[in-house]
This record gives C-alpha cells, sequence and structure tokens, in this order.
DNA sequence: AACGATGACAACCGCACTAAA
DNA sequence: ATTTAGTGCGGTTGTCATCGT
C-alpha cells in the first residue's frame, strides 16, 4: 500500500507526480542519479532538486539519503572503541540529542549513532532487565563498559603498536563502501565483486574511478581487519559492549565493585594514555580537544 | 532444505521550527 | 500577520541477512 509522502511541509509536485511517487530501499540508479545532480548542481532545496534530478521522490527522502548514506564524508561501518565510548559519555549527558552527539563524531550521522544505541546498547540494558534511565544501567555504563571500553582501546593500542583509534572504518571519499543495493529494483548486474560506475563524470567527483559493491562485501576488506561480536554484528577488531560481561555484575548498587567510584571519564584517559589521536591517523580528533571538551 | 526468530540498519513519518513570500 | 516551502530532529517501521531449529 503506497502512501504518498507525509510530513515536513508540502512538495511542489502535481497531483500525478505524486501518485507515482517512489518509496522505499535506493537503487543504484537513484543514487547515481542523485550524487551526479548535486555534484554538478550542489544541494540543497530538495523538492526542486528531486524532480530537476528526475527522480521519483520526495525531497526529504533525497536529503535523507544523502545526509545519511552517499555524501562523501560520510563515516561508515565498525564504529570504534573510542566512538562508542564517547556516545556512551555523551548519551548519559544529553540523552537521546542524536544529531548533537552526532556533531562530536564527525562523519557519523545521528541514524547510524541512534541505530547503534537502539541495537546494542538498548539490548544489553534488556539482558540487564534493567531500564537504560535506570540508575543500575547507568552505573552499569559508567562504573563497568565505560571503564572496560578504556581497557580495551588501551589493549589495542599496545598490541598493535597503533596510534590509539585507528579504524577500519572506511568513508565515502573513493569509493561507496558496502552499498546496500536491492538489486531486485535494479536492472544492473551487480553479481560481480565489484563494478565500476558507467558515469565518467563520476570519477570526478569521486576523486578517481568509483567502485560500487554488492550488500556483502566488507569495505574493510580483510577479515582480519574486522571482526564479529557474539550477536554476528561487524565490529571494529577490539570491539563492543559484548565482552564487559566478562566482568561480574553488581546487580545491588553497590559501589565498592566499582573500579573507579565517581572518576571522572577524563581520568580514565589519564592514567597512562597516551592518545594522541583519537581516528584513522588523527584525521578527526585530537585527544586533548576531546578531554577538554568532556570536561566541559 | 525450509521456516521462523532475531538483529542491523536504511528509510519513513510526524512534528517543530525558520525564512521567505 | 499569515501562509507556504524547506529543513532538522527524534521516534518508528520496513526490509533484508543471518542464525537456529
Amino acid at each position: 500500500m503506497e502512501h504518498h509522502a507525509k510530513g515536513g511541509g508540502n512538495y511542489s509536485r502535481s497531483e500525478e507526480e505524486l501518485m507515482e511517487l517512489r518509496r522505499g530501499p535506493w537503487t543504484l540508479e537513484e543514487d547515481l542519479a542523485l550524487i551526479n545532480y548535486i555534484a554538478h548542481h550542489g544541494e540543497g532545496r530538495w523538492n526542486s532538486l528531486a524532480t530537476s534530478a528526475g527522480l521519483k521522490r520526495t525531497g526529504k527522502s533525497c536529503r535523507l539519503r544523502w545526509l545519511n548514506y552517499l555524501r562523501p564524508d560520510v563515516r561508515r561501518g565498525n564504529i570504534t572503541l573510542e566512538e562508542q565510548l564517547l556516545i556512551l559519555e555523551l548519551h548519559s549527558r544529553w540523552g537521546n540529542r542524536w544529531s548533537k552527539i552526532a556533531q562530536h563524531l564527525p562523519g557519523r550521522t545521528d541514524n547510524e549513532i541512534k541505530n547503534y544505541w537502539r541495537t546494542r546498547v538498548q539490548k544489553h540494558a534488556k539482558q540487564l532487565k534493567c531500564d537504560v534511565n535506570s540508575k543500575q544501567f547507568k552505573d552499569n555504563m559508567r562504573y563497568l563498559w565505560m571503564p572496560r571500553l578504556i581497557e580495551r582501546i588501551q589493549a589495542g593500542a599496545a598490541s598493535t603498536g597503533q596510534t590509539v583509534g585507528t579504524s577500519s572504518t572506511t568513508t565515502n571519499s573513493g569509493t561507496i563502501p558496502a552499498a546496500n543495493y536491492h538489486l531486485k529494483n535494479s536492472n544492473l548486474n551487480m553479481g560481480s565483486s565489484q563494478m565500476m560506475l558507467p558515469q565518467p563524470n563520476m570519477a570526478g567527483y569521486f576523486g578517481g574511478g568509483v567502485k560500487i559493491y554488492p550488500s556483502n562485501y566488507t569495505p574493510e576488506g580483510s577479515s582480519a581487519a574486522a571482526s564479529s561480536d557474539s550477536f554476528g554484528t561487524q565490529v571494529s577488531p577490539v570491539s563492543d559492549l559484548t565482552d564487559c560481561y566478562n566482568y561480574p555484575v553488581n546487580h545491588n548498587n553497590n559501589q565498592d565493585y566499582c573500579p573507579t567510584n565517581e572518576l571522572p571519564l577524563q581520568e580514565y584517559f589519564n592514567q597512562g594514555l597516551e592518545f594522541n589521536n583519537w581516528m584513522d591517523g588523527g584525521d578527526f580528533f585530537n585527544m586533548d580537544d576531546v578531554l577538554k571538551f568532556l570536561q566541559q
């Protein structure tokens, strides 16, 4: 049952056009049309953009697709330990202010962070049989998970000799990572492991050949670079809250178990950790900036 | 092999807000 | 002052892949 566009205002489309508006998963052709149009005309004025680009989508849908998926600087894939830590901290501070949280995780969208929270964090709350807003859960988060995350960050850095925060996450710069195209909606044969875009102008947009990957392709490439948590979720090499459960969980809210006892987050970092850069060789965060921010 | 349950996440919806007409 | 278009945000739903039986 098709519904017309609802919410988000009106659209400069005739009734006939509204009747044939598409919904649901985006096809490769639609993505290319949107990317191509924005590459030449820029973004904004989404309703007229949708029409001009020949897309049978609402402007709102185009905007969402662009911002959450196609934008060149959007980071997708593994959420690093550092990002997880920051999400936990910022959520404890601001609650479900996803866009505000996302502002402090460059390249991450509010939608991705929201999904992370719902699928991972809330799941753990459920396993603990407590509400995400309960004191018990918040205590577990602060006194158990966050310190554990920091331990793992530290351990990962020590074992690899890498700069903390090195991740296998990719951005759309150069590729459209793991494009989850729904082939039944596409006329293109996506059977090969990867394919090149036919439009030469797209190469200019992405600064080189653009690779489109099928949905089962992991842009991280090597299986060694990525692992799965116990739920089969692809996560960063040392990631996720899952094995926090290797630690005893205190269900009595007795802070004796707390390894840090109200230790401020910045103190975690100060315990012999020398985090010079946050992610990807320091493209995003400087650790000092993060600490300054968390002290605010 | 078939099927249902579950998880991940892309996409949509409704509402609010702002700026321009 | 009012209307309209555009945009942003948070909550929710839909779709697909994977896993277990």
